[in-house]
RNA sequence: GGCCCCAUCGUCUAGGCAGGCCUAGGACACCGGGUUUUCAACCCGGCAACAGGGGUUCGAAUCCCCUUGGGGCUACCA
């Protein structure tokens, strides 16, 4: 190691001097005033062989590495000298990292040997990268980037509501949409909100609040350039630790396949035991500030089971919010309404149905399931011609929990004053 | 541009290091059918790959070379 003052202006290839600066050289260049840094002098006559535990041997030829910085101008060491020696101290036997360090170990293994020379090497295992579906690394920046290409899509925006919804200037939304500046998350998310639109998931909490298990995570991820050789894939996270090992990591790259992780969560929530996907629900409704969070844990886990072979904690929530909303703030979705409402008898039919439970002295599961059977048959419809409309009418959507249970759940007297409203509130327009 | 890594179904991958057991296995997706009160879940069936070209060998998905393709790195950032 050396010690050199270098030049002022630094943009050019360094070449390394004939004759390297002493101490009296680092004064007189302190003295003028003159930026100091610290170069590693890195043997240029011979090839570098670094032994890797997933790609055997990398060779780099002899001058390949130049002289690299290890101490900057600033006095503070660069992150290839001070890893080196932060991982001597921390008596690192196995460094396990992506593929994308792979350029900087054959440096950061000379300078171990100069620094540590009676310190044998730590194994390293360089690990595939994964990749995105939309091409490189799977990067935070993709979260900017498609909600950037949301905005440019050729649609009316109010770009004055965005910037106020992002909480930033309305000269800040135009230097974002230019790409010449990219705003913080939160202020992305924001956005991303009030234009509805979904970004990927990139960051663990990305995945989280959008109803991802951990369990579902570890898994996942873990099988992402590695896989424990027979076919098993979806495991307990102990079953995977204990399966997991080195030498069967994978060279080539992976795309990350969100279709894959999608059915990885739907068994890890069958899989878990009700109470830690209790737990994890709740944390869940807490994260995303959801009304269902004030439900006690017999009607959470009661919401839960009824909710069986659901994809994510998000379909369990979308499901049951239904039940926390105020009769009268009910939204309804546009499509659902035209198709079982507005389309042939659907209001007719509620009118029915509304008159029998209103019959009915107490509401229980089998009495709605009987009534609303009795109405089909009667009818000479399927179940659904029935349903389809009482549902729409109390959750405003056609998707929600099993009927006969969403009635129960609500109550007779909510659910007479939710059929009331929508009758009321669509009547005028078939 | 330079350097490095990689290459089996659309995707994740098994098999490759110890060539014949591979008419290439599994999973996701997809397509058909069943079940069904919505969305899911579930059941049955199906489609689908060794990037191309040269070698080596009795024999290659497996070994070697080239081409092509993909990815990474290329900061006084970490």
């Amino acid at each position: 190691m050396r010690k050199e003052a270098e030049g002022r202006k630094g943009n050019l290839d360094y070449v390394r001097p004939e004759i390297f600066p002493d101490e009296n050289d680092v004064k007189k260049a302190t003295e003028q005033g003159k930026p100091i840094t610290v170069r590693f002098a890195v043997p240029q006559t011979e090839q570098i062989v670094v032994q890797d535990m997933v790609r055997g041997e990398i060779s780099f030829a002899a001058g390949e590495i130049g002289d690299f910085i290890i101490l900057k101008s600033d006095g503070f060491p660069t992150y290839n000298f001070a890893c080196v020696v932060d991982d001597y101290l921390m008596k690192i036997t196995h460094i396990i990292r992506g593929q994308e360090h792979l350029n900087n170990t054959p440096g950061q293994q000379v300078l171990w040997q100069t620094l540590f020379p009676d310190i044998p090497l730590p194994k390293y295992a360089h690990m595939s990268v994964t990749i995105s579906d939309t091409g490189g690394k799977l990067s935070k920046r993709e979260r900017p980037t498609a909600l950037r290409k949301a905005i440019k899509a050729p649609q009316e925006i109010d770009l004055e509501a965005l910037a106020a919804a992002g909480d930033i200037g309305r000269d800040e939304l135009d230097s974002f949409i230019s790409g010449k500046t990219t705003p913080d998350m939160p202020n992305i998310d924001a956005m991303a909100k009030h234009l509805d639109v979904a970004l990927p998931e990139i960051n663990i909490v990305d995945f989280f609040k959008n109803g991802y298990l951990p369990e579902t995570m570890v898994n996942f991820l873990a099988l992402l350039g590695w896989n424990p050789g027979d076919n098993r894939e979806i495991m307990p996270v102990e079953e995977l630790t204990k399966a997991f090992d080195l030498s069967r990591l994978s060279k080539s790259n992976s795309l990350f396949d969100r279709q894959k992780l999608l059915a990885f969560n739907t068994e890890h929530i069958k899989m878990i035991s009700a109470e830690k996907l209790l737990l994890h629900f709740k944390s869940y409704l807490k994260a995303i500030v959801s009304p269902i969070a004030s439900a006690d844990d017999e009607l959470l886990s009661i919401i839960i089971k009824l909710c069986e072979g659901a994809r994510t904690l998000a379909q369990i929530e979308q499901k049951s919010e239904f039940l926390f909303v105020d009769n009268d703030k009910i939204k309804f979705d546009d499509k659902a309404v035209k198709k079982v409402l507005l389309k042939s008898d659907g209001l007719a039919i509620l009118a029915i149905v509304r008159e029998k439970l209103a019959a009915m002295n107490e509401l229980t599961e089998q009495g709605i399931e009987d009534m609303l059977r009795g109405l089909a048959e009667e009818k000479q419809v399927g179940l659904g011609k029935i349903a389809q409309p009482l549902r729409v009418a109390i959750c405003g959507t056609t998707i929600s929990l099993p009927i006969f249970d969403s009635v129960r759940l609500l109550g007779k007297e909510n659910t007479l004053k939710r059929i009331d409203n929508t009758l009321k509130k669509f009547q005028t327009q078939t």
